[in-house]
DNA sequence: TTGTACGCGTTATCAA
DNA sequence: TTGATAACGCGTACAA
């Protein structure tokens, strides 16, 4: 790799005019822009990020953090796509990094990330707790964002949204059609999301006094062979079921199968609603309803928020954030019974 | 952030043994080890990976190139996934870069990789030619390697497969299970992928005699709206169909939704088959069948070879490569008519 | 308008 | 076993 001193050399300037020509700032003469241009040309020449990082102690990047258990499957591939769409025309480079599978390698990860010089870091987190995650922001100078987890002292740095209170719709939505007899399928309970999607499931069926039936809630662990599962033992219980509420779309697709693998018609005999509303959902049997889960809406907002705090140059954290945003899920309606 | 030499200067040490007692390299007494750490623990010392690369001329990164375009499916988390899992236990970061909407837009992801002097690239081509990537490689030290396509000059650089052979061997069950009415929806007809698979129907028909009806083939765009689409103008053709064959499950899925809504029976009356056998597929509806597309295998293979070179050593690029590798599409049966 | 010289935070090569 | 000191490649005051 030639370097920029090469180049000066061969148009016979200094470093500093190319490094001029490079930049665009300073005065350089419209002839010696040419040689540079040409000698540029002529070496191949490409300016060392590393070291331009190293001098400038910027990067250009902004790094995300998400576990690989998530790359797999049609959740992910959301907030992939909408951060990579939010940040295309902003000269800004998007690192994703691997969290894997536990809370030490997410907080490697992040390091990885912050070691790296990225202007600024964005965690989609699976392990680490919410404490954790409120030290490593007051450790650092440059913002950390965190998506879908209510942080307790830095509300300023996440965003989230209301996984209970649309848990707690969806499933008030199935007992004002007169459904009585609600199966819950949850998510691996190692995850907050699946705890709050849980808890607004029983929320529903207590405000409107309907016994919280235990042989009806089924784990599940987010994959449709989960789903599968779940299913085949809440018929082995033989207990009566007009409905059922996964805590995910693949789950509810992984159920409906194995539904329609027994006979059982879906809506007729049994109604089902999954969360997320994957981009495929539509297309899936007109049966499936499912809870839109505004985790692209969350992604686009802090990175227009990351943006406009990086580039708008002086504004203080604090002013630029505000603490109480919450997007609120909306529920799609299906052709329950 | 603090630095080396703010450590050293707290440990009453020089750079130079910070630097021994962090690398491990260089003999240390343990006396001084233990000041160093005492200190970096201190300081809250975290090294500089951007001067650390710089300086070493290395970053432990392999880079990936994939267009945002991909990010929306189930196909490209199959990628990623893969890709993560592979590395994981090689210390190196995957780091992920937006190819966004172009051929210039792809060189210069691959150029931003090679400029942070990531020890290897990856890249899953969308709009670079064949002969444009055969001379970026040419142009760079760095190895760096594509996915599904074939290059002309540097073979070695490359792995990909034969969708040609997978395409003709679905037509040809097809035929064989009693079909002479098969349509065809494409993909994306800028994607050698897609023409690669059109051939391979076409070269089909034309070995069992089938004469090649235009008005069955119907112009995809990958997604499921578009198989919808293509089920739609195949309708108002009212041309006699048997089977479907569909560029990929994201299209079978979107013409299988059509199909149902238009109370055609899957696979009563018509069969359906799709391309990649994404992971969701299995728990569709019977009625798909999917073609395997070993992508997953072919990123496993592309990371274990750059592993075993860089890691490796001094292996020439062309011992550890082989040019033929060719890995083969596997059918899947589904249940046809 | 251009060049000089120093700093960015490491690693690595010598001497000591 | 340690410490100066020169790279690494670039940005940028400051001087010319």
């Amino acid at each position: 790799m030639s370097t920029m001193l090469e180049v000066a050399n061969k148009a016979g300037v200094s470093k500093a005019t190319v490094s001029r020509v490079l930049s665009g700032k300073g005065y350089v003469s419209e002839a010696t822009k040419e040689q540079v241009y040409r000698a540029i040309e002529e070496a191949g020449y490409r300016p060392n990020l590393l070291a331009r990082n190293l001098a400038t102690n910027k990067s250009e990047c902004i790094g995300l953090v998400v576990t690989n258990t998530l790359y797999h499957g049609n959740y992910f591939s959301e907030i992939l796509s909408q951060a990579a769409k939010k940040l295309e025309d902003n000269g800004r480079q998007l690192i994703l990094v691997d969290g894997k599978h536990s809370a030490q390698e997410e907080q490697e990860a992040i390091q990885f990330l912050l070691d790296l010089r990225c202007d600024a870091v964005i965690i989609y987190p699976r392990f680490l707790t919410i404490d954790e995650m409120d030290q490593i922001i007051e450790k650092h100078k440059q913002p950390i964002m965190v998506v879908n987890r209510k942080l307790r002292k830095h509300q300023s740095h996440c965003i989230c949204c209301d996984h209970k209170g649309s848990s707690f719709l969806a499933t008030k939505h199935l007992i004002e059609r007169g459904h009585r007899d609600i199966a819950f399928i949850t998510g691996s309970m190692d995850s907050p999301t699946a705890i709050e999607r849980l808890s607004g499931y029983k929320e529903a069926l207590n405000q409107y006094d309907i016994s919280i039936n235990e042989n009806l809630i089924v784990q599940g662990k987010w994959t449709p062979a989960s789903g599968v599962a779940a299913v085949e033992l809440l018929l082995l219980r033989k207990e009566k079921v007009s409905a059922i509420l996964a805590s995910n779309d693949e789950m509810a697709i992984g159920a409906m199968k194995k539904l329609n693998d027994e006979g059982i018609s879906i809506p007729g005999e049994i109604s089902i609603i999954g969360f997320d509303n994957i981009p495929i959902a539509p297309y899936l049997s007109p049966a499936l309803a499912s809870i839109k889960d505004p985790v692209s809406d969350m992604i686009s907002e802090v990175i227009s928020r990351l943006i406009s705090m990086l580039d708008g140059g002086y504004l203080s954290q604090e002013n630029v954030f505000t603490s109480d945003l919450l997007i609120r899920n909306s529920v799609v309606d299906g052709p329950f019974k």
